[in-house]
DNA sequence: TACTTTCTGTGACGGTAGTCACAGCCCCAG
DNA sequence: CTGGGGCTGTGACTACCGTCACAGAAAGTA
């Protein structure tokens, strides 16, 4: 079974597609049988946009496979980006609960496969399944709490070099090579990156050639290798 | 009956004691009357900490009466304040709910009082009524969308005026008088509002007298009057 | 392969707002 | 009423970073 933009379909992708603390993760059969029911899997190509900011809420988005990017812009068309997402994410869950419209706009980085439940569906779904509803409240907390470290990170970062530090640092995924560089996939492009930190593209561009100077990072083609991570860490609590 | 400092107790202040959308209004009588049993009440001076960021939950407080401001701190003492809550706020409730730390202090700034309930009290009258536990997700989620304004603001407004002005909306009660103007009461310190806003307190100063030259806006003692809302708009979406 | 578009690197320049310093003010406590 | 501690106003200085401009690299498209 092949989709457009020759992705193959997963079909049950659904029931804990990769990680195990999967919002529909674990349910008992029939709930399981009834998610099945009521979602209907799309494939999206590179930027698509699953919703947009300000849009009433129609539904929740499973992301199964590929990557989107969470952004909210203002009106003379500056953006920042909140949140990339992974498989696994449910995106719009917020909105989707409260009704309020969408706080942000939803946007694959790379192409990939979701499932998408209606709000009514959810509802109902949620109304029938006490114990999947407690899980969307815990689900809301985290969210806010991932809001709330954005705020610390616009707020309280004083310069772009500390920002930029951190999210290099949220990036590694701790799985240390034996001595002490992180190699990681890097697909952002430093436009995005500059509206992840709150600040313009040439900067990153300074950045990274100040941090490769400096010994603290390498890039080879598309592979960001992290070389020094004390030292960026003390740019981070200075 | 009075408490220290001088305040008033107000005996019934946990149900609706201002305003209507309050977490605990109008419940059906028998959860009224088991909040009752279940709240402690207290007064607090000014400067007074609720609780403080990264301890881990007690419970939540309802605001009676005073103010409490709301803020987040790194570790190098940079201080953001992330919200103003006024009587009938809840606090508290993120964390108590995930039994994750605070993730704020939460301080006094004009005395007042609130009634404290303990995590385990909260969670077993969750427990006993669904209906309650509605509103807690409602709150929540209420609570994720301030969250976002604030990113906003820290992320998307370019220069210190233009947060400032939003700011300074923000307060406008909305009773207009008929010239035009707003007046308000001004507690806090340009120090407090420099933290609300991501800048320093001497540009606060400086942002104070170039925009009563500019006659935006009057300071009468502690009584703000904004003079020129249109303009106001006009340096927030320029 | 050639062509277009997007992305990246870097220089020059200037304005903004942060930092430091200090003086005057206000308000409360004694 | 008087002192002192916290606020507020303002000046001088300057570093940092945003803006503009352009050239070269990379990546996608025909």
């Amino acid at each position: 079974m092949r989709a457009p933009y020759g992705l193959p379909i997963l079909d049950n992708c659904l029931i804990c597609p990769v990680r195990e603390e999967h919002l529909f993760c674990n349910l008992p059969l029939p709930a399981v049988r009834k998610l099945q029911e009521i979602k209907s899997t799309a494939v999206y190509p590179k930027s698509a946009m699953l919703f947009i900011e300000g849009q009433q809420p129609r539904g929740v988005f499973v992301l199964c496979t590929g990557k989107a990017k969470l952004s909210t812009s203002s009106s003379e068309g500056k953006t920042i980006i909140t949140k990339l997402s992974h498989a696994g994410d449910v995106l719009g869950l917020n909105a989707t609960i409260s009704n309020h419209p969408y706080e942000v706009t939803a946007e694959m980085i790379e192409p990939g496969q979701a499932n998408f439940i209606t709000r009514d569906a959810l509802l109902q779904f949620l109304r029938e399944n006490g114990e999947v509803a407690l899980r969307v409240a815990e689900q809301l907390s985290r969210n806010y709490y991932t809001a709330y470290e954005e705020i610390r990170m616009l707020g309280l970062a004083s310069s772009p070099s500390e920002k930029f530090a951190k999210l290099l640092l949220s990036w590694d995924p701790g799985k240390t090579a034996s001595d002490g560089s992180s190699p990681m996939k890097m697909t952002l492009t430093h436009e995005e990156i500059a509206e992840m930190i709150g600040t313009t593209r040439e900067t990153v561009s300074r950045l990274f050639s100040d941090f490769k100077k400096k010994k603290l990072l390498e890039v080879n083609g598309s592979t960001l290798v992290l070389r020094d991570k004390i030292a960026l860490r003390k740019l981070v609590h200075p």
